[in-house]
DNA sequence: ACTTTCTTGTTGCAATTGCAACATTTTACA
DNA sequence: TGTAAAATGTTGCAATTGCAACAAGAAAGT
């Protein structure tokens, strides 16, 4: 996967980040990053740690809107942050670069090699985040939870090429994820279970079919 | 809105163009673009039309997975266009320039202003892609038909900052970019219709509500 | 090790939704 | 203009889902 100063060197890296206006945050576990957002055109870096998007509706109701891994990005301008319901927390130790949008169109190092690099990077790191986003819509826009569950083993199959699922997270994450009911998810994976198409061992699912037959 | 060439003069765009191994093409309505994106790694950009890209499901379900207008991207490394139950399709006469997507990561021209002015562009197109479709996905994980609805005319009332929300289709492709069956809309339209909290004229729907109340 | 908290499993029930079928209206186009 | 095709409105019914409530199990913290 393409990482942000993929090709840049260290020396460059740091005059790049300086050019940048870029400010290097740590984070603990549990902690909101809603104010480091709301202000300005601002996109952070993730360099490492584990960050959560979430929405609680005024009825209480969960929903992961996205899972921000290492190497990933987020910002005013490019995530969902809109209003009060939303939060975005860190799960783990999060270490994350904050850079003023802006800059990255108007700095006065749009000439250098290590600029055009970064924005080579940058632009893969989008392409990757549309796929997602475009994996995160094949699977919602299923009508049923059975099809939403069959469409995420099948994205995650594929990415991994492997009959073992581990969740990265619980098993009531993953229904706020597919913007499910818990409880009904677990209904239906029951269901899989007992007609034989997937098998499951704490957090991981084991898929028994072949693919093909989806 | 930012266009692909914007402060890019006529001269450089045509070396742009051909340094990017850029091909121009016109497609009549209801043309499949299919054969177009298969092959290699492409992004096609909309000059000018209107596309939907559609997935039909086994059982007949058709979803428009994305709409794509004019100064819109598309590509099989930015799409959903896995496999066969994907169709994209021009639903007016459409004009698009295909771009070879590595060449914009390795071409001779990458120190060259207009170079980097092109990627800016490019920068601030994939940008608005994923606010797109977060939005999207917004929309998605709301549970009920109802609340699918009232996000979807929340965002096009902050878009346009208008009561008045003009379909761009039908209200077929409406449940269809919804994911939601078509009948159970209009009923759920009905029922917000006899609450008064909307109001329906042909393919014009007035928002009768303040949106906070929401 | 013990207690508390979080997660998972389960179930009944009401509400919502999808589906099918058909009537009516609108649109497209020959 | 007339006819076929597409879109919209409507309804009954079965299937799916969300919700609430609670039991059991696992994990975390002290």
């Amino acid at each position: 996967m393409t990482k942000i100063f993929d090709n840049i060197s260290p020396r460059n890296k740091e005059k790049l980040l300086l050019s940048l206006g870029a400010h290097n945050f740590t984070f603990t576990k549990d902690t909101s990053l809603q104010s480091f957002v709301k202000e300005g055109n601002i996109i952070g870096i993730i360099t490492k740690g584990y960050v959560q998007i979430i929405r609680t509706d005024h009825n209480g109701t969960r929903t992961i809107i996205e899972e921000l891994e290492e190497e990933d990005i987020f910002g005013s301008n490019i995530s969902s942050l809109k209003n009060k319901e939303y939060n975005i927390i860190t799960k783990e130790d999060t270490e994350i670069i904050f850079i003023d949008y802006e800059k990255i169109l108007t700095c006065d190092d749009t000439s250098k090699s290590y600029y055009i690099e970064f924005t080579k990077n940058l632009l893969e790191i989008f392409t990757t985040k549309i796929n997602e986003k475009n994996e995160r819509i094949e699977i919602l826009t299923k009508k049923t939870i059975r099809n939403k569950l069959l469409e995420y083993f099948s994205i995650i199959f594929k990415k991994h090429n492997s009959k073992y699922i581990y969740l990265p997270n619980t098993f009531t994450d993953l229904a706020d994820y597919l913007a499910i009911d818990r409880s009904a998810m677990t209904r239906e994976l029951k269901n899989l279970k007992e007609e034989g198409l997937i098998e499951i061992k704490g957090k991981r699912i084991t898929l028994l079919y072949n693919d093909n037959w989806i």
